[in-house]
RNA sequence: GGGGACUUAGCUCAGUUGGUAGAGCACCUGCUUUGCAAGCAGGGGGUCAGGGGUUCGACCCCCCUAGUCUCCA
């Protein structure tokens, strides 16, 4: 059986069971904490916790995850995949045990034709937690499974919590036996690997306290709404149905092993190593197209780190099977053939996907080819030096600081008939690790309570009317001051209002939260900040101007107009500044972030290079056209399948409820899903002036763009600036520009003239300097102050000249000068002087310490300095002195 | 979030106890020659990423900022 059709099975089954279906999020977790998502419950968390009334009383989704805490180990187990699919069924407070058990063992042993997957229920066995009598005589009951088959586990393999306060409870697990020829007798107690686990039921029915690890909690007691989380792992019931070994070899994933066997040109289960490198091949080509598929770009931390690793691991497993041209191209394609039955979007964005792809490979055989380089040069290194180990630290710094994988170096070490310091290395390693992983248990002291919320979220939603009208009136269900429930906030304390209705706009979709004020008879309100802390709630933290706020309070919300308008142009240009880049760079530049405020806006977008100078201006031109195209704006609500098949663009890393908010300008030039406000018509933006475009990482680039009066003040500082120059060049602005380059250039040329006229001024003292030249024990020694130089290099000109023209005779010149009112000196020596054993180093050494500085330099050339001018005759005399010693 | 490396002529890059910034290619001029990266001679071209500090003196040492590459969490 296929996975597609497995999959399709199970949402069938339990839809017709009453579960509202509910599609995958994102593989971006909503959740800050997390990278990916990495559990099929994890979407659905706010509602086990009771953070969030459930919409539905069960559910059920096949929920993509990704999970690389074992990247390692992909390959050399059936076990591990980076990407997998989680098939689940949940019940917030609706179903117990004794329906989820039943569910399972239905939809398992249940027959084809009815739509279930018809397994030989001999084949099944099950685990429970050791105190579950419940869940024991419940599977006699609905399965009448022989207690043989029936194991008690403990804490640590059959208890599930977070590993926090909060709900926790018992697990069932079943488990399919693959038969005697892959372990031994005894059910999963005895062999995993013999017996593989398929379905993990989770019941929801204590409250956990404080407390460390898996089995070191105290249960509070029961919860008051019990809750069914199960997970189904898709890949493993394939795998398993299909009569493979592994899930490297389903029909999701075969199709690419299949490939780097054939490119590389060898056999799958011939070479162990092969075999593994080829699994991993498969498995992270996988990943690494769905990641990419919801939005992921390479980068250098993050999400986009983790997915640059599986892009990465990829071209090195590759290279070891001995391909080393670009191979991405089949390989996504092979990939995307083989999910699109069951992700027909992978098909709509193949071409932004594989760009992508296609990309990074790129840059990484560029790193690779550095990197070679770099190796080779040591290698060569260690074998002049004659040793026949190549050090763990240049292993390291390849890795670490070129990119180069350690199993390349590894290889191409061996081929060079040298060994690797493999413990050095991995020692390097694990203090890297060690120094990351301590700053990141420093910064992770900040997780918020979000408690204090959830009474007011129970309530129900706060109702946003900030649409249609700037001030709305409302009531206070809430206050929390310093973090806690209060009742009353007096004049000057700071304090978050809950409102059952508002005008303000909370902070989200990149957008800031609006301005303006709360009010009531003798009291006002300054709204600061405005937030979303639980999803549906609006929290206002508001300083408290005048009176006194108190619960149960009739009040006003007042939006400051102008913010808001300025906030408007602000979001609406986002959008057109977004539409106008992918027009003029393509459907690929999508959008990874934005923030905007009154008068600014900055877009965050996956593109590679540079924006030239060109592409900026084309980018502002096509944005102001829209704007001077006087588009309408409009915002309505639709499915997102409906909003998908209208081609809104759906910005990754948001989750989007059932029902979602399109925003058009100019129908369809742009539609994107959006929570924002907005202008009515594209004209009232007014103007966008891009103000600069940056790096944020590899892949990612940034615009930053004024708006509306903010663009035009800054446009017209800056021909204020152009006037205020156009006067002082004594040009027109026309002629701005080629006037300051002539300039400059005249300056350059009289800057040159001026420095080669005191040159030769400088050259024709030298006969008088030769005149003068005084001996020392059989060597002759000039010395004069020149005065005032402009730099040090005239005096080293001059120093140069004159000992050139001793020829071979025994002479030392020595040369002052007053440089930036501070003395200074050059001392050359001939040849002949040299010979006999005059060095201009020390004697510069001996002068510049009378001075009150220090210097040094060469045998036949030296300079040095100091403080005091008035020592140079001094300083003359010691040099004098050291030649006669 | 925490590390490492890099930024020098139009391009590719050298440049150690801190003491006058270089090479190859490209460009300009002249000669020679006219067959595949032509040769010879001469020449122009540099805020050594930006800013600050230490020093008599910084491409070099220290600090900050920006850009690029890279590893770890």
């Amino acid at each position: 059986m296929q996975t597609a059709e497995i999959r399709q099975r199970w949402l069938n089954f339990f839809e017709g069971k009453g579960h509202t279906v509910v599609p995958s999020a994102s593989l971006i977790s909503e959740d800050p904490s997390l990278l990916f998502t990495v559990a099929g419950m994890v979407p659905f968390i706010p509602y086990m916790s009771g953070l969030v009334p459930a919409p539905y009383p069960r559910a059920t989704s096949v929920q993509k995850c990704v999970r690389t805490l074992d990247i390692e180990e992909v390959g050399k187990t059936t076990r591990h995949g980076t990407f997998f699919q989680m098939n689940g069924n949940f019940s917030f407070g609706d179903y117990f045990k004794k329906e989820a058990i039943a569910y399972a063992w239905e939809f398992l042993t249940g027959s084809k034709e009815s739509g279930c997957l018809g397994l030989d229920p001999q084949l099944l066995w099950v685990t429970v937690f050791q105190d579950d009598d419940e869940s024991i005589s419940i599977w006699r009951d609905v399965a009448d499974i022989p207690m043989e088959r029936i194991q008690r586990r403990g804490m640590k393999d059959n208890y599930w919590s977070t590993g926090q306060p909060g709900p926790a409870g018992p697990c069932s697990e079943i488990y399919y036996d693959r038969g005697p020829a892959y372990g031994r007798e005894g059910g999963p107690e005895a062999d995993e690997d013999r017996y593989i686990e398929i379905w993990n039921l989770v019941f929801m029915q204590y409250e956990r306290g404080q407390g460390t690890g898996k089995d070191n909690f105290e249960i509070l007691g029961e919860l008051p709404k019990k809750n069914i989380d199960t997970g189904m792992g898709l890949e493993r019931v394939a795998f398993l149905m299909q009569g493979v070994e592994n899930l490297y070899e389903i029909d999701q994933v075969r199709p690419v092993l299949d490939l780097a066997a054939q490119l590389s040109g060898k056999t799958y289960g011939a070479v162990v190593e092969d075999d593994v490198r080829m699994r991993v091949v498969a498995d992270h080509v996988r990943s690494a197209l769905m990641l990419i598929g919801d939005g992921v770009t390479p980068a250098n931390d993050g999400r986009g780190y983790v997915l640059r690793r599986l892009l990465r691991r990829s071209v090195r497993a590759m290279r070891l099977l001995g391909v080393d041209t670009p191979i991405f191209k089949i390989l996504f394609t092979a990939s995307k053939d083989a999910m699109k039955a069951a992700y027909p979007e992978l098909e709509t964005d193949f071409e932004r996907i594989l760009k992508t792809a296609i990309a990074e490979e790129e840059t990484f055989l560029r790193t690779l080819t550095a990197g070679t380089v770099y190796l080779d040069e040591a290698l060569d290194a260690v074998k002049a030096s004659g040793s026949k180990q190549l050090a763990g630290d240049a292993a390291f710094l390849l890795h670490d600081t070129y990119g180069f994988p350690i199993d390349l170096t590894l290889e191409i070490a061996e081929e060079a008939g040298l060994t690797v310091d493999r413990d050095g290395f991995k020692s390097l390693m694990a203090e890297q690790r060690d120094r990351a992983k301590a700053d990141a248990r420093e910064k992770k002291l900040g997780g918020t309570d979000l408690s204090v919320y959830s009474a007011f979220r129970a309530k129900g939603v706060t109702k946003f009317a900030g649409y249609e009208e700037l001030a709305t009136g409302a009531e206070v269900l809430g206050l929390i001051v310093d973090g806690a429930d209060a009742k009353h906030a007096k004049q000057g304390q700071i304090a978050e209002v809950i409102l059952n209705e508002t005008s303000f706009y909370a902070e989200s979709g990149g957008q800031d939260s609006d301005a303006g004020f709360i009010v009531a008879d003798g009291m006002q309100l300054e709204v600061l900040d405005v937030q979303k802390p639980v999803k549906g709630l609006i929290s206002h933290k508001v300083l408290v101007r005048s009176g006194e706020v108190s619960v149960g309070q009739k009040v006003t919300t007042q939006v400051d107009a102008d913010w808001r308008l300025g906030a408007c142009q602000a979001h609406s240009a986002t959008h057109v500044v977004h539409a106008a880049l992918r027009q003029v760079l393509g459907p690929s530049a999508l959008q990874s972030g934005s923030y905007n405020k009154p008068g600014y806006m900055r877009l965050d977008f996956a593109w590679t290079q540079a924006l030239s100078l060109e592409t900026r201006s084309e980018i502002e031109e096509v944005t102001n056209l829209a704007i001077r195209g006087d588009l309408a704006v409009s915002a309505q609500y639709m499915s997102l399948p409906e909003a998908k098949t209208w081609g809104a663009v759906a910005l990754f890393g948001e989750t989007y409820d059932e029902s979602v908010r399109v925003v058009q300008v100019g129908g369809p030039w742009s539609r994107e899903l959006c929570g924002g406000t907005h202008v009515a018509r594209s004209s009232q933006i007014g103007l966008v002036s891009l103000i600069g475009e940056s790096s944020v990482g590899s892949g990612s680039r940034r615009v930053e763009a004024l708006v509306g009066i903010e663009a035009f003040r800054a446009l017209s500082a800056e021909r204020a600036l152009v006037a205020r120059l156009s006067e002082s060049m004594k040009a027109p602005k026309e002629q701005l520009e080629e006037r300051l380059a002539q300039t400059i250039e005249e300056l350059k040329v009289a800057q040159r003239k001026l420095a080669a006229v005191q040159a030769s001024q400088l050259a024709t003292r030298i006969p008088e300097l030769i005149a003068s030249a005084k001996e020392f024990k059989g060597s002759k020694f000039v010395a004069t102050n020149l005065g005032e130089l402009d730099s040090v290099d005239d005096l080293r000109t001059l120093a140069s000249q004159l000992r050139d023209k001793f020829g071979d005779t025994s002479a030392t010149a020595a040369l002052f000068a007053v440089i930036a009112e501070k003395p200074m000196l050059v001392v050359a020596t001939t040849i002949t002087a040299r010979q006999h054993g005059i060095k201009a180093g020390a004697l510069v050494k001996v002068a510049s310490a009378i001075l009150g500085g220090g210097g040094g330099g060469k045998d036949d050339m030296a300079q040095g300095g100091g403080q005091d001018v008035s020592k140079i005759d001094a300083a003359v005399v010691a040099i004098e002195g050291a030649l006669n010693a």
